[in-house]
DNA sequence: TTGTACGCGTTATCAG
DNA sequence: CTGATAACGCGTACAA
């Protein structure tokens, strides 16, 4: 049995609200009193009990993430640092990688003070009944919700890659990355590659644009392979995720292909590790430690203002280099395989 | 406002006991009345308070899980098993990432149902002040903590992997790893090569053991030069974990050599991302899935058995072949004519 | 079969 | 300053 105020209010010979006073710092209680309360609940490990706390306040100090899958590399950084900072404001983090749905489903129930909804696909569904009993923050995707969004821009961070590259002198440019219709931010990235390719007139060729349907490090290997054998060859390519470019550096190595001297590499992701490839990735994306901050400030206005506005944040990103980008090759990367 | 039952006790005309009992398929009430009841509270939306609940039936379906880092990898993958696991089983899971003590105290004032604690560092204090008010459940440790205790056999999964090697003709053996003295698992996996070296009399050498220092994949880069350039030269290496396997077969890349014809490979650490090297690497360790399921069924079985009797449950590993080990090179057939 | 009353551990509002 | 007492939302004996 945990010991509760009423336990401690009989050992120290005051009423128990007296007991729940002076734990809390409330002034209407004689410090000689207090003292000896505080001393009483000590001696006896008293730890409040945050269940019936949060009956009475209202509030649980719980903010629930909804976390598709805790398999995806790229997030795990993320949501790490969300729990850091959030501790730092003294709220915990319940985790929940069920569907949509269910998870806002429980999450109601324990009554947590806000829901972080991160979110990917376009036909998870958003009609959450019944309501959820808390606010709404959606990450990880740029349409409008109906609820408070924040965004990373990544149409920006892929037209900034390739401004990157073009400065470097590139021309011939590949975008690899999965093109399909499901999923915004993958079409975000995509847009921001179109929209950089028209302004800074890259050469334009039928596989200049290549699909890798999903972002696992296999179709990175795959379309790779297809890329090394292309038409096109390109001087540098635009690589959409931290998965894809696992894949994409293996079928490089295999095939002898120098980085940067033959290929220069830029990819999306901004996280640590870029670092661990053969060379250094130079990277495009949202600084970690930024998103988390933002996110767990508008959580917490969230919670604090009764009132919510949907409205639509946008983050933005910035460009990492590291070594796997440099000028364009002098001949073709054919004459250079020989080597 | 949520709805209450006693919301719906209003609109339904009847008393809230009776929403509660209806609500909980209490046998002690009329078909018609539950049917209403339910019916009226589908439209309400009515969601159950968790928090209310906890409170009479002192049970809040939640386990806490303490986590040392969401970043290492290889338990991301078994956190997220747990999850499903747990959600199949209709309990919650909340994550703290913060230091042992501080998170069990958070998870006591919750209330948790019970306490998983992964745990990696000796000197990390299990004298928990004061006492959780939940059972902890130690896993990722192999040392008798006073509570019940699940670890995976690493001393085997080494011997296993050393024997396999052996099996294969390799006498020549190189172990990385993190050899440093404060990590218990990291010992347990450094005793199990050494045990297999002795009994199947693999040639000694001061360059036999090579010492990472951590698990990352710089470390494994650096020892694995080294290992490339020492007077050992070995046929095979076992690698620790898969952190380091990703430095050292980066190293090995580098140096042009192949696995597994110049060099035999097999690492510690059973998890999917083991394919995604340029070979795909034999490994050794447990399967997640068990582990998962053996850690949720200890769990539920201490939150539902009042006396827990602390217990040390071991886990037991399986050898995954893949393509990174064959037969020692040619040069080196001649160790095996003895055999 | 249904309703009443109490308790779970706290906070908050009043009297004293 | 201190101590009753009423909530908070729910489960559950017990009474009707």
């Amino acid at each position: 049995m945990n010991t509760t105020i009423k336990d401690i209010a009989r050992i120290a010979g005051v009423s128990y609200s007296t007991v729940s006073k002076a734990l809390n710092d409330n002034p209407l209680v004689a410090p000689r009193t207090k003292a000896k309360v505080v001393e009483v609940a000590r001696q006896m490990g008293y730890q409040p009990n945050m269940v019936a706390k949060s009956l009475v306040s209202k509030k649980s100090n719980i903010i629930g993430v909804v976390w598709p899958r805790a398999e995806r590399f790229t997030w795990s950084s993320l949501v790490t640092q969300i729990n850091n900072t959030l501790a730092a404001r003294s709220y915990n983090m319940l985790l929940s990688i069920n569907p949509v749905d269910s998870a806002i489903a429980v999450f109601s129930q324990f009554r947590v003070d806000a829901i972080l909804l991160f979110r990917e696909y376009i036909m998870d569904n958003l009609q959450v009944n019944p309501p959820a009993s808390a606010p709404i923050l959606h990450y990880g995707s740029p349409i409008v919700s109906g609820y408070p969004t924040i965004n990373v821009n990544r149409k920006k961070a892929m037209f900034e890659a390739v401004r990157y590259l073009h400065q470097l002198g590139h021309t011939r440019i590949s975008y690899i990355g999965d093109l399909s219709q499901m999923d915004l931010t993958q079409q975000e990235k995509q847009a921001g590659f179109q929209a950089a390719a028209l302004q800074f007139q890259l050469a334009a060729h039928p596989d200049m644009m290549l699909n890798t349907q999903d972002n696992s490090p296999d179709s990175g290997y795959q379309i790779g392979k297809q890329m090394i054998a292309s038409a096109f060859q390109p001087t540098a390519i635009v690589i959409g995720s931290y998965g894809l470019s696992v894949g994409v550096m293996r079928a490089l190595e295999e095939a002898h292909i120098r980085v940067p001297a033959d290929l220069s590499v830029i990819s999306y992701d901004n996280i640590p590790q870029m670092v661990n490839f053969s060379v250094p990735l130079t990277v495009v994306g949202a600084n970690v430690e930024c998103v988390a901050d933002m996110i767990v400030s508008t959580l917490i206005h969230l919670v604090e203002n009764p009132a919510i506005v949907a409205h639509y944040t946008e983050i933005d990103v910035e460009l990492v280099e590291r070594s796997s980008c440099g000028p364009p090759r002098l001949g073709d990367m054919s004459a250079k395989i020989g080597i």
